[in-house]
This record gives structure tokens, sequence and C-alpha cells, in this order.
DNA sequence: GACTGGCACTCGAGCAGTATGAGTGCCAAG
DNA sequence: CTTGGCACTCATACTGCTCGAGTGCCAGTC
């Protein structure tokens, strides 16, 4: 496609995105030094418009442009913009605050909200790509334990389980120790066959409580290894402006639908992978109206999870992706070394 | 006041909460079989305008309530709505589905929002009353440790506890069951108490590591001891009509601000102990167009923490009263069999 | 004294008609 | 290929208008 038709297309996106308005053909040649008149200009945004980058919302307004005009501009245009010096420090400093793995991704969704000034999503590590740390068993009075997973990202879950009969703290202890042994160091993946024949250690009459503490841990590990999501800044979707009740309204509730987010976010891969979606480009119909950028972050070379922004298909994407990657990366850092 | 006069200031309350418009005279005998013409209606209207209840937007409208209004209809005029059979049924199953805390708070905040359509608002068991369960230390490699604190309602707090010095097995266990004899069963009020002198009983050479174990627990116990709060439901906001980044957007960013929300439940008095705070009775700027309705949930004579819901002032009273206080005494069992 | 029907008055909502102007498309000339 | 010019379109804003809901007041009735 030629120079300045790409130009064009820029500076078109560039002042929607700034005033949210259709721009005109004028306005354009006015607010950019693009060498040529408004004429000239006419004639390319109606190529444009034939090839499907940008659209009118009525004859005598200006244009906005279309999902598919994004797609161009992200694609070929956009040159990324890295945070600044300051900015990386005050990110660094936030985050260096956090005491523990909830507290990180609260100041992660705090932190890219207030950088984007867009919605913030941040996903929990995931404990499929996490190796067990520790297996704890306490026991809790009237023949409950209290079962708690730690993963090396320093996420936890817990469960209460009912033994029926109470058992003596030697068990106990013998259990603990001999899950620790099957599962330190494993990938969560991995626990289901690690514990495989585990019960045949135990007197028969130890069995049945052994069993009941593995089935637990495998509800905890397999089904209910439900990813968790934080959500933050909704409130930056009040400034979009127009109807409220018909846009708005819809997100938020998909924002509420943790299931949705996580399909949105679909397989995170390596670190620093960063996807957008644009308008229809999301499968969630209530989102066809906003985009998304997502990047996984995580240490080595698969990514624990995903973080990104979510925001009105008129956004800064130059901006938003150099925040979501920056702040991702120092997340990256900081759960290797916790 | 007379007795026709608060049937009408209900009146005008029930239809306006309804239709979310003015109410006038004539709307008002076409409802209701108030046994009176308009022309009385209208003076007892004019007269209830007069002592501040309710107001009229301009000259030829009907009249809408005032804050003060709704606060002399929840005192005086509303019976609370009980929860029928089959919601209760809803409520218990659905919450017992809870495999751990973070379950419970989640499928609260859900519930609670959606029963009453407005915004649910779920605080974590304060752990200023939560007694200590279990502590737990784990050697997590280069002289780090993971210091986890269990409290009785299954709250967790972890901490990373950097030793610089690598320990023994053996001391890590010593201390492990000091602190747990100490510990256990305690209120996390006592807990800074009961570790002094703890240091007393260990070797010259484990002091340093010892006290740098306790300094993260004082930490975790005292000063950051933050109470935490779900929110949920905020779609809910988008049904308000009304204009949109002025009203909805201020909400919006109170509910992020936890420490804004935690001023807003103030201290949770005895579980049943329920407070409405209507428009300007809420301390909180943003919130003044708004009313809340919390209540203590806790099994014993003291609550553990709140939960509530927000809506606009002209919400249903009867319903949301009602639903708040169902499920906060659920919430209550439950966490009394964790 | 309390209630009622009637009536004049007010004022916002809704509607039609009109002016405005931004923006387009097209064309002929450079 | 670019440009200035020009006719055309159409959303928006403004005006003046009607309509009707709702009020306040008053005189009459029980």
């Amino acid at each position: 496609m030629e120079e300045r038709k790409l130009a064009v297309l820029r500076a078109i996106v560039d002042d929607y995105v700034q005033t949210h308005e259709p721009v005109g053909s004028k306005a354009l040649v006015d607010r950019h030094s693009l060498g040529v008149s408004s004429a000239t200009i006419r004639n390319d945004m109606s190529a444009l418009e034939e090839e499907g980058y940008i659209s009118a919302p009525h004859t005598s307004a200006g244009r906005i442009p279309t999902d598919k005009g994004y797609r161009l501009f992200v694609d070929k245009l956009n040159s990324v913009k890295p945070m600044s010096a300051p900015e990386r420090k005050a990110i660094h400093t936030f985050l260096d605050q956090a005491v523990d793995l909830d507290d990180v991704m609260n100041r992660t969704v705090r932190l890219l909200s207030q950088l984007t000034k867009q919605v913030a999503l941040v996903q929990y590590p995931s404990l499929g790509r996490s190796f067990v740390r520790h297996v704890e068993l306490v026991n809790s009075g009237n023949s409950k334990l209290l079962l708690i997973l730690i993963a090396d990202t320093g996420r936890i879950e817990q469960r209460t389980v009912d033994l029926l009969h109470s058992v003596s703290e030697d068990f106990l202890h013998d259990l603990r120790t001999r899950l620790n042994v099957a599962l330190d160091g494993q990938l969560f993946t991995e626990v289901p066959e690690r514990l495989i024949g585990l019960g045949d250690n135990f007197q028969p009459d130890q069995r049945p409580a052994v069993n009941t503490v593995i089935a637990t841990i495998l509800d905890a590990v397999v089904t209910h290894s439900e990813e968790r999501v934080v959500v933050g800044g909704t409130s930056n979707l009040a400034r979009v402006g127009e109807d409220f009740t018909a846009t708005v309204g819809p997100v938020l509730e998909a924002l509420e639908e943790h299931v949705v987010l996580l399909r949105l976010f679909g397989e995170a891969a390596a670190p620093d992978a960063l996807t957008v979606r644009i308008g229809h480009e999301n499968s969630v119909e209530e989102l066809q109206r906003a985009s998304v950028v997502t990047v996984g972050y995580g240490s080595g070379d698969q990514a624990l999870a995903t973080i990104g922004i979510l925001g009105p298909t008129r956004m800064d994407y130059a901006g938003s992706i150099g925040a979501v990657r920056a702040v991702a990366r120092y997340v990256g850092q900081i759960l290797q070394d916790k």
C-alpha cells in the first residue's frame, strides 16, 4: 500500500483516539503536516474506506477507523512506546513493596489500570505450570484436617478434609512426610501419578483416611484447579462516554464472569508473547466493541499466566502495549524471587 | 405524625422505587387504595414537603423522597421482607459447594449481588477477631523461609522471610513447634505478647533468625493486618440510568479503594446488627448519592466482619435488608463449620 | 374542621420546521 | 497525480409551539 495512505490512516487513528470524534479531511491537513491538500486526502480516505479500513458513521461526518483499520495500525504502524525511566522506577518500587502473592497480584492490577487508564486483568500463576513446594496437613479437631498445598509461585490452595474418624498425630506426621517426599518439587500436573500407590505404605485401617486425603488433593489439583483472575480499574469504563447501559453494562457483566476472562486470555504462550485482539476479533460477544491487549509473564521459557488490559477499540495501543509489557516483565522477575 | 401522611410517604417511596419517576397525587390514588381524593393527598404531600421528607424536582412534576424521607421509611414503615423458602434453599446449596474460604467469599458476593440486584460488598473475617489455628514454616531454599499463618476462619497469611544464613531442619522444627505451642488457639490480637521471650529458648547464634521470623509475624499480624474486601455485581450500576460519567464513575472509583470501603463498613458490632446508611449519611463523599446496607456476620456474640450491599438511594430496602440478613446468617454458620 | 371538586397556572417533554456548517464526492483545470 | 471549487447531504442545534401532568388554592360540602 502506498506510503501516504498509510500515513493518513495513522493520522486518523491518532486523532480519533485523542478526540473521540470522527475526523474529516480538513482537520487532518490542519493537524498533521502531510504536505498535500485536503482534496487529495479525501481521495485517499475514499480509497481507505473502499478497502474497509475506515468508515463514516453518516454521510456528512468524518471517518473513524474500523476494526480492520486498527488491526493494520497495530501491525504496521504502531511503534511501541517504551516506558520512561521514572515510570520504570515507579513500577519497581511499587511492586517491590508487595508482601505476598495476593499483594503482588493486587498491586499489579492497580498499577496496570493506572498506567493505561484502562481496565486491568491479571491472572494468578497457573497451578498447572507451578511446582509443589510443600504440602501441609493440620489437625483441626473433631476428625477434620486442613489440607494446604503451597506452590513455588506462592499460590496456596486449602481444603477442609473430613475424615469421619479422628487420627493420631503420628499418622498425620507420617502421611505428611510421605506426601512431601512424593510431591515436593513436582509439577502440579504430575501430582496425580505421583500419588499412585501411596496408600500401600499404610496399615489397612489407615487406608480410608489416606485415600480421602488423596482424593481431596486430586480434587484441588485437577477438578477445582480453577485459575484465578483479578480485575481492576473498572471505573475507567466510565470515561467512554457513549450510551452507558448498552455498552458498559454488558462489559462489566463479562468482567465478572471469570470463566469468560480465562477464555479471553486463552493459552498463555511464552512470556513476552503479546496478543492484541481488536473488537470483533474477540470471541466473547459482549466484548466485541472492546480491545484486549494481553501478554504472558513468567521467568522461564513457558509463561506462568497472562496479564493484560481491556479498553475501547479506540485506545492508545502504543502506550498500552508498552505498559503491559513492562509490568509483565517485572512481575515475572518478582515471582522468581519469592 | 398522622397515620395517613405516613401511608402517603410509604406509597410515594414504593412507587418511586418501582418506576424511577417522580410520583404525582393522581397516580398515587390510582395505584393505592388510600380512600381519599387526590386533593387531600396533595395537601398531605404539601405538608410532607414542608417537613423535608419529599421534594419536587421542578414545579409541575411529581415528588420524590428525600434522604430524610427514606430514613423515616426505613425506620418506621419498612417491614423487612423475609426470604422465601426456595430462596433460602438456594442460598444454602450454593454456599455449601464452596471448597475454601476464598470460595465462600466469592460465592457470597455473587449470591448477594444476584439476590439484591445491587453491588455486593463482602469483608473477609477480620484477623483481629480470629484465632490462630496453626503456624507453618517451610524452608524454600537459599536461606529463605515461607511463613504461613492459618486462622480458624480459614484465612491464610503468607510471608517470605529472608534469613541471610541457611538454617538446619532441626532448628526449623524446633522453632515451628515452639511457635505453635505459644500461638495455637490464641486470638490474633494476643499474638504480640505471646511471642515475648520466645527467643530466650534458643542458642544465641540462633536468635537473629528467630527474631527475624518473629518480626515478620508481627508485621503480618499488626502492621499489615489489612482487612480484605471483595466487591461484586458492579454491572448492576449500569441500570441506574441517569448521567453515567458523573454518577457511576466516582462510585466505581470508590469501590476500588478498599480503604474507603472499610471505612464504610465501620466497626462491625454484633452479628445481625444491621445498619442502613442513606445518601448523605455516608461519610464517603463519592457515595452520597448511594445507600449502603451492612450487617455483621459471625457465630459468637462478636461479629467476625461485615457484609452488605450498595445501591442507589432509591432501592428496595425491604428486600435488600432481608437478603443481606439471610446471607450473613448463613455465612456465619458455614465459617463455624470450617 | 376535614375533605372534595374545580379551576387557573406552571413548566417540562415532545414535535415540527429551520438554519447552520462540517464534511463529502465529483469535476475540470493545472 | 494533485488541486481548488462547488453542489449536495445530513446531523445538530435552535426556535416556537402544543400538550398534559401536576400543583396550589379556594369555595363548597359533610
